[in-house]
DNA sequence: TCAGCATGATTAATCGTTTAACTTATTACT
DNA sequence: AGTAATAAGTTAAACGATTAATCATGCTGA
């Protein structure tokens, strides 16, 4: 009874129109797609088929649309971590240069664990979504794989698998961590660590590099002054990170951040320890944040074109689903080092 | 020629899988739905669809079953503005209640656009979700009595409008307000501004009744501390609030910050202008921030329980869709006062 | 012997759209 | 006049899944 109720709210479909105008249901859809040219259509017929669409408020079934096409006008969007700044403001854009070309975008978060990655992968593939901009988490290859067997339309970004056969959109890691870790060494820094995750990606390695490179060329490496922290301890990691850091004899007087999740966990930490920050330790940080503001001084820091890798996302995306490209794009897009 | 390569990747289907077993596309479709029992499916030819299925890793097509049924096991979120932490994680719980009851998660923004709000409805219904959970924007009364009178499932979150017979998840706005500004009293402020947005939004209108009744009750209250800046324009009109604020003859000594974005911006300003935080002025702000971290005092704050604004949003709204409930519910969720 | 029942499966309609192929009437051309 | 071309539509199959209705077979008991 109640689910009568619910279902006597009718959706106005093409068979509601070409009832009312006297017309088959293949005359409407010709009509409503723009099909009526040379000769299909009269324009009479044309016009009150408008007519009547509009006064109905027809809107097409998608779902229909997509099962007959084989294609949903959606895109999944699988990132590490919604609530996260920088995931929520890739996802703000992709939605809207997406919505640009009529495309939707259904998320899913992984929490960076593979076995959940893969569950979001099935879900979204059940829904016939007709491409993927993947973050892909660590150890994350074999799926990745599948899809491009699976012949997916699929981007890549902030993190990448370079020696697979994808389309990606990254950052200059290295070159920007070699360029801020250099800035460091100019400001007078002798003795910087580096924070980053344990974790086995590509981009986060290539940022290592960059630092690695820098201190190296300066005589300034000391292995144990790279210290890795775990992304699901990270606050009790870094907290122990950074004590064995401003504590051992060889103090140091630089950390660089290698993510924005690290930035805001060492800087706590770093006030919990009362560290005279840019005094007596200078850092630099992947990601802007927001807590930089309080500070007065400015705090240097890398920042991401997210909105670009949005853009770039989507368009190679939409080229690769519409067929328009058919070539594996891996595009680099340029960060940029803030010092104000 | 390359659209057939891509074709060729064919999905399984249930008519694959009857092909392959040797049997009709309805006894597959009935075992995988569990719906075999009574004698309707032998055991062993029940064994071999779902060894068969397994084998093919067989996923049912979304889009087939939602036109069939109705129903596209899909919801709608349409909020603000994804990249602020605070729909963010909204989003981000949402998404993982709506994942338990087998329900995806489509995101629109509006932008605080009321246009934008109706083009995201639309575009949204056109994908025959089931349901909405909508954060509306100022003037969209509207829009909301639409989705009423079409019988749209549907939960507003965060904000609502108190006289439409719709679901809604709340805070205490009014109590936790008053509670926050006799905080700042009670610590010995005699001159507290209030900062908030210059929007009709019965939620804003609550915080700001909260603080009225606390400041009036103290005989503290003055009209001129009441601020308000415009959403688009939040920087400088925050700049400007606060600049009056500090300067005028009778300077303030207190602060309270409305919503998260005016806590970020506020407190950025007042660093700007050099203000001696919790010794020339206290401060009160909604919502959490990661900037608070930096300072050697702690910062006290309204904590919104938004891990269960999303459960309750997700099980009155599913609920609703599955016909559970058909009663309206207005759910009042009470928020924290953290001072620690 | 045969109605009645249980068991195990199939048939066919349906959801809303798209579109190739077909129809029918009119006009144009040689 | 006969053929072709054009205009203005319609028909019907298909996309993948669900499900009420039907069918076929074997068995039971009076």
């Amino acid at each position: 009874m109640l689910k009568l109720l619910l279902k006597s709210v009718k959706r106005v479909s093409l068979k509601r129109i070409a009832e009312e105008v006297g017309v088959s249901i293949a005359t409407v859809s010709l009509v409503l797609n723009g099909k009526d040219k040379g000769g299909r259509v009269s324009k009479e017929t044309a016009a009150k088929i408008l007519d009547k669409a509009a006064e109905l408020n027809y809107m097409p079934n998608t779902l229909a649309k997509g099962l007959k096409l084989g294609r949903s006008k959606t895109i999944g969007l699988i990132v590490a971590d919604i609530s996260n700044v920088f995931f929520g403001t890739l996802a703000l854009y992709i939605q809207e240069y997406a919505e640009k070309e009529g495309y939707a975008i259904i998320i899913a978060n992984t929490n960076e664990q593979v076995k959940r990655m893969e569950k979001m992968i099935g879900l979204l593939k059940s829904r016939q979504i007709d491409g993927l901009i993947i973050t892909p988490t660590e150890g994350s290859e074999y799926l990745i794989k599948d899809l491009i067997k699976y012949q997916m339309p699929l981007v890549l970004v902030d993190r990448s698998y370079p020696n697979l056969p994808v389309n990606s959109v990254l950052i200059n890691n290295y070159e920007i961590s070699y360029k801020s870790t250099k800035q460091l060494i100019q400001q007078g820094c002798k003795n910087i660590a580096f924070i980053t995750y344990k974790q086995d990606h590509f981009h986060i390695n290539e940022r290592k590099r960059g630092y690695y490179e820098a201190v190296k060329e300066a005589g300034l490496y000391k292995a144990h002054n790279i210290q890795e922290v775990r992304y699901d301890f990270l606050r009790s990691d870094i907290d122990r990170a950074i004590s064995y850091l401003v504590k051992k004899e060889e103090k140091i007087d630089g950390i660089f951040f290698a993510t924005n999740s690290i930035s805001i966990a060492g800087i706590k930490s770093l006030c919990k320890y009362n560290m005279g920050l840019q005094k007596d330790i200078q850092i630099m940080c992947f990601d802007e944040c927001d807590a930089f503001y309080l500070l007065p001084f400015s705090i240097p820091f890398v920042r991401q074109p997210i909105e670009e890798m949005a853009k770039h996302a989507i368009k190679i995306l939409i080229d690769n689903i519409e067929g328009k490209n058919i070539e594996i794009e891996k595009c680099f897009l340029d960060a940029e080092l803030i010092l104000k």
